[in-house]
DNA sequence: CTGTTAGCGCATTCAG
DNA sequence: CTGAATGCGCTAACAG
């Protein structure tokens, strides 16, 4: 088949020993030697196969990526920054698509990442059993999701912060009966949507607004699930004048519904969404943007650097900036509200 | 470390090439050495390790997945619908993120994924020396973009058919001076712009009007692209009336600059993309829908299928169905144009 | 049905 | 600076 290191090695009139210390560019072999294997190896096509060094090294210059919608815009851009930065180093990316909960269950029982890679990448939060799964892989663990967690290396936002800001905005601006768009559904490890909704409450609390539950609903973090949760909210006895959605795809979905309905953004109903999706402006989304791309990319650098430096310190939750984005779905409420 | 095939062997009191069989569901275990095996395994959390069955046995159970861009929407669906058929088969999926020229020279130099996978599923276009290098991995080939190649089994759809569709319902409904934002930047054998462009071309000349090169722009197919080139077609002596943009992204781009022109959709220009992007009904774009997740999922099953039968007849090439959907961005011309 | 014997292709000792 | 030996963990023949 294709050339082993062997058959590099006779050609080069050396031994494999040789071919592998030249070609991995290791002290200890005359530069007339090196540039003749050199030659002769890219001659001849070769490249060390991976399974086989792997298995002789220990080292698997693979890291193991795993994601709970790739198709979603959010993991699609963290996803692409981290990438980048893992090539760039030589590093290869197994992916894990974990859209179903039963592929996610097969992942975290079967481990297919055990003895596969040299670290761990998680672009969704893992609940206690799935840390335990990850961590007893006994490779670095990163995550761009979720509150510091042990083990792992989080890079994220102050989500709570951001919940504050967004809502805040609404109650600056006049608004009194503010609905929220959640993406709850999942498991209650997820911390994300819990710390959104503690702002969201506080800032009600703290701007003396009654906290009304039918002005709340789950979104799914799809913008199916946001449009759905926005006709919820209009169905409500007093709907609301302004909507805090958890995500921009959510945000859009509640646009859709609005539409749908005939009520104008922002004069009937402000909408303001998280994230900054890449289409947040061309819609014109009034939102709380973070650093996607960046988080992806910070995250992988820190795995990286742990993968060069065991023994050294490494910091176990890093915090990117956020901030509000005014655009054109907010404005202050109508004289008297729709209805 | 982590316990090997002959830590399980000792603990059942068989030996390895037997927890091998029974582990692998080969035949020629009894039921009752199986179990007890099975039990042993799960016990001490035992996973064969691929890279020494891989060396053994020739086989990866590897899918490497070539990707221009990860992080836009029709990629990260495509890459989404196939890792899951990938999945479902116990693949697992190496993904390389080719973004700019550098990482995609190095990739299709060095090919990383030599002795790593078992077969290829691309999602660029490759160039001839590029069909040529991923040929000489010797492992079936797949490709859900382009037109047919040899060697490869290419999931696609009809461009010429779709953007006909697209150019000829802005005739229909009155438009002549009708603009295009292409995506024509890449290398030449990139040839879904050049079809997409002559099916352009060939309805103007169908309907009698006559070709201004004024009223084509290249748009990158990035959204910023969208944006630049819809500026450039607004610049124009005589403006388009209608623009027919060779994706949703590079739509979305256009509708952003035409808002700030302050011109409005459809009453001054109409504009239909194409992709039917999840966000296009958000929107409200008029576009031509192709199946994204589908051809994906179509790629990575006739992938699979050549793995298991390689003996058998494959598909060159198979083509999906497109259709035209009709939404708020296209309408009449106004009755005098605008100016 | 099960154990024994050989490698798979490379990295890593250890000599020289 | 270089070569020879050894083993990484597993699968695939071959015996029994």
């Amino acid at each position: 088949m294709t050339a082993s290191i062997n058959d590099v090695a006779r050609a080069a009139g050396v031994s494999a020993s040789t071919v592998s210390r030249a070609l991995r560019g290791r002290t200890g072999v005359s530069d007339e030697v090196r540039d003749r294997i050199a030659a002769v190896a890219a001659q001849l096509g070769y490249t060390a196969s991976r399974s086989a060094s792997s298995l002789a090294s220990g080292r698997t210059f693979t890291i193991g990526v795993v994601v709970p919608y790739v198709g979603r815009w959010f993991f699609g851009t963290v996803l692409d920054a981290a990438e980048q930065v893992f090539s760039a180093a030589g590093y290869d990316v197994l992916l894990y698509n974990l859209g179903t909960p039963e592929t996610r269950k097969r992942f975290f029982t079967k481990l297919p990442v055990r003895k596969r890679v040299d670290a761990v990448l998680s672009l969704l939060i893992p609940d206690e059993g799935e840390s335990a799964a990850l961590r007893s892989l006994g490779v670095p663990l990163a995550s761009t999701v979720g509150g510091a967690r042990p083990g792992f290396t989080v890079v994220g936002i102050d989500d709570r912060l951001g919940a504050e800001s967004a809502v805040r905005h609404l109650v600056n601006i006049g608004h009194r009966r503010i609905g929220m768009i959640s993406g709850s559904s999942g498991p209650l490890h997820w911390t994300t949507p819990v710390e959104r909704r503690r702002a969201y409450l506080d800032v009600l609390a703290e701007a003396g607004i009654e906290h009304d539950p039918t002005l709340e609903a789950d979104g799914d973090y799809t913008l199916e699930g946001g449009e759905r949760a926005m006709t919820e909210l209009l169905a409500a006895s007093r709907p609301p004048t302004a909507v805090f959605a958890q995500s921009d795809e959510m945000a859009m979905g509640a646009l859709r519904a609005l539409r749908r309905h005939r009520l104008k953004v922002p004069d009937d109903v402000s909408v303001v969404g998280f994230d900054d999706h890449e289409l947040a402006d061309v819609i014109g989304l009034t939102t709380v943007a973070q650093p996607v791309a960046g988080q992806g990319a910070e995250a992988a650098r820190l795995l990286l650097r742990q993968l060069d430096e065991p023994a050294a310190e490494h910091p176990g939750h890093v915090r990117m900036p956020i901030r509000m984005v005014l655009r054109e779905t907010t404005a202050p409420p109508r004289p008297r509200g729709p209805q």
